[in-house]
DNA sequence: GTGAAAGCGCTAACAT
DNA sequence: ATGTTAGCGCTTTCAC
C-alpha cells in the first residue's frame, strides 16, 4: 500500500502540496500532470483512517433500523443511500433487531466511527434516543421525537388513515373493523385518531370489538383477522393499518375462504406488490417511500452543512390510495 | 473527546497499561479499578480512526449487493450481520444498483476502509470482480466464480428447478412453462438445466414456445405470463423461477383471471408471504436465506482466522417446497 | 505556490 | 506487570 510519501516523491513535490492537490487546492500545471502520473502508477488510494484521525471527520453518515428485512425500512434507506453517494458521503447501516439495547451500542459504535450525520428509526423511546446527540445532525424517519429535539420525516398518518376510513363510509360501510399497531409507537396512534375521526365526522359509533390492536406484525394481523372474522356480526369491511398486518389479514381471509372485494371489503397499508398480485386487486394506502427517503437525506445534508433552518424540522409525506377492487359497494 | 493519555492521567497508569487493558490484557486489579473509574468518569471511547491506522485492521466487512430494496438480499445480510457482530465486526453495506462501475467504485471504498473481508452479490462478471481482490477473504452469494478463487454460497439450484419440474410431472402435467431469468447469470443456467433435465427424465419434450427467459423483474415475469396464456394451446403449469417473476406471473394471472390452482396449475420461487397470502395457496420452492446468510458469515469468519480449509469452498444449500394448493392433478 | 514539520490517538516493541 | 517511546499516513499551520 503506497503512501502519500512515496507519491510526493514520485512526483518531485512534497507531501503538502500533494495533499492540498488531492483536496482540491490549486497548484502548478506541472506538479498537478506529475502527481495524477504518480498516483496512478503507484495505485494510491489515501488511507481513511489516517484522514479521519487528523480531520476528525469520516465523511460517513449512521443509520439505525429496527431490522433489515422489511421493506419499507429498505426501500427508504435505498433512496437515503442515492442521495448521499451523490453527496460523497457514504453509510453505515445498523441493526438493532428491535432491541434498545444493542440500540444504545450500535450508537456508541457510530459515535467511534466519527460519524458526520444519524439517519434512524429508533425502537426505543425518541426521547431518550435523542439524548446524547446533541453535537451531532439526526433525522428520525416514521417518528415524532420529543420536544423539536431534531428533524423527522414521515407520512401524515392521520390523513392517511382518515381518507382510507373515509373511502369504506363513502362506500356505505358502516361496520369497520381495523387493525391497528401498538400504542407505544407513535405512527400507529395517529393512524388510530385518523380512523376515529373519520368515523366520527360521518356520525357513525365505533364499536369496539371491532378495533384491534397489536404488534405490526404477520402473525398480529393474522390472529385479529380471525377474531373479527368470527364475530357473531362481523363487520363488512376491514382496515388494516401497515404492511405486515396486511399481509396478515388477506392470509387469513384466504384461509377462510373469505374473499376481499367480494365475501368482504378490505383496504390495506403499503404492500403494493400484494395488492397487484391478488384477484380481485387490493385497495391500499400506499406511503411514498422514495420521498420518504430523499426528504430525510436532503435533511440531512442541509443540517451538516451547517444550515439551521434544517434544524428540528417536521417533515410530513402524504401517503396515496392504490386503487383495486376489494371494497363492495354495501 | 477524551483520549488515551486522560484516561492513564486520571487512573494514575500509562496509557500502554490503558491499552492493553482495554484490549483485553490481564493488568493488576486496582489498575483495573482505576480505569474503569476513569473511562467511565470521562465517558471515554477508543478512537477507531487511531486504532485502525495503527493496527491496519478495521474489525469490520464489506457487503455488496446490487439492490436494497429486495428481501431475498437483505434477509440474507440480515443473517450475515447478526452472526459477523457477534463476532465483533461491523458490516459496511454498499448498493451499486446493478451497475458495474459502481460496483468498482465501491470496492475501492471498501479496500480503503481497510475491510477484513468481503461479501458480495456481484453484478458484474464474477472473474472480473475477484480480480484485484487477492489479499482479502471473499464470500460470493448466489453466485459461481471461476476457478475457486474464491468462496461462493449458493442455494442447489439444479435439484430446486428439477424437484420442482418433476412435482409438475408427477401431478400429470405434461406441458409446462417455465419462467427463466437471463442466461448471463450462473443461477438461471442452473435452473434452466434443473428443469430440462426433470422433463428428459420422464421423456418429455419441450416445447420451445414455453420456454421463456427475461430479466429476473416483475415486469418480465408479468408479460412472459401473459405471452403463456395467450398461447393458442397454453401450457396446463407454470413454473416461475425467481422471486420477481413469481410475483409478475401471479399479477398476470390474477389480472386475467387465471386462478392458480384452480384454472392453471403453478409453482412459484422464493415469495412466501404472498404464496400463503393467496387463495388458494401457492406451492412454491424456498430458499433458505437464513442459511445461506449463516454460511456465508462463517466461511468468512473462517477465512479471516486464516483456516485454509475455508478458502474457495463451495458451499450449497437445500431449497425447500412450501405445498400449497396451487396444482391440480392433471 | 510550495515545503518542513508537528501532531491527531492509538498500539506494540522494547526496556524495566 | 508496567512504562517509554516511535510511528502508522495524513492534514495543516507557518515560513518562505
Amino acid at each position: 500500500m503506497p503512501n502519500i510519501a512515496e507519491v510526493a516523491k514520485l512526483a518531485g513535490v512534497s507531501t503538502a502540496t500533494v495533499s492540498k492537490y488531492l483536496n482540491g487546492v490549486k497548484v502548478k500545471a506541472k506538479n498537478a500532470a506529475a502527481i495524477d502520473r504518480a498516483v496512478k502508477e503507484l495505485n494510491f488510494h489515501p488511507n481513511d483512517f489516517a484522514r479521519g484521525l487528523r480531520t476528525n471527520r469520516s465523511m460517513s453518515v449512521g443509520v439505525i433500523l429496527p431490522e433489515l428485512d422489511n421493506l419499507f425500512f429498505t426501500s427508504i434507506i435505498s433512496s437515503v443511500d442515492e442521495i448521499l453517494d451523490a453527496h460523497g458521503y457514504s453509510t453505515f447501516v445498523c441493526i438493532c433487531r428491535s432491541d434498545p439495547d444493542r440500540e444504545k451500542k450500535k450508537l456508541d459504535f457510530l459515535k467511534r466511527k466519527k460519524i458526520d450525520g444519524l439517519i434512524a428509526v429508533p425502537c426505543s423511546d425518541t426521547s431518550d434516543f435523542v439524548k446524547g446527540l446533541e453535537g451531532i445532525p439526526v433525522v428520525l424517519i416514521d417518528r415524532l421525537s420529543g420536544a423539536g429535539s431534531c428533524s423527522c420525516v414521515l407520512s401524515d398518518n392521520f390523513t392517511a388513515a382518515y381518507n382510507a376510513t373515509e373511502k369504506l363510509i363513502s362506500n356505505g360501510h358502516k361496520r369497520i373493523g381495523v387493525l391497528l399497531g401498538p400504542d407505544s409507537n407513535y405512527t400507529p396512534i395517529e393512524r388510530r385518531a385518523g380512523f376515529m375521526a373519520a368515523m366520527s365526522t360521518h356520525s357513525l359509533t365505533v364499536d369496539e370489538n371491532f378495533v384491534k390492536s397489536g404488534a405490526y406484525r404477520v402473525e398480529s394481523g393474522y390472529s385479529m383477522t380471525k377474531e373479527l372474522i368470527g364475530l357473531r356480526e362481523p363487520p363488512t369491511a376491514i382496515f388494516a393499518t401497515n404492511n405486515e398486518l396486511t399481509i396478515g389479514a388477506v392470509t387469513a381471509l384466504s384461509e377462510s375462504g373469505v374473499t376481499p372485494g367480494k365475501d368482504i371489503s378490505f383496504i390495506g397499508f403499503d404492500s403494493d406488490t400484494l395488492a397487484k398480485a391478488m384477484n380481485p386487486a387490493l385497495t391500499v394506502m400506499i406511503q411514498d417511500v422514495e420521498a420518504i427517503g430523499r426528504a430525510a437525506a436532503n435533511n440531512l445534508l442541509d443540517q451538516i452543512r451547517g444550515e439551521k433552518a434544517g434544524r428540528s424540522q417536521i417533515i410530513r409525506i402524504q401517503t396515496e390510495l392504490l386503487d383495486g377492487k376489494s371494497i363492495v359497494v354495501q
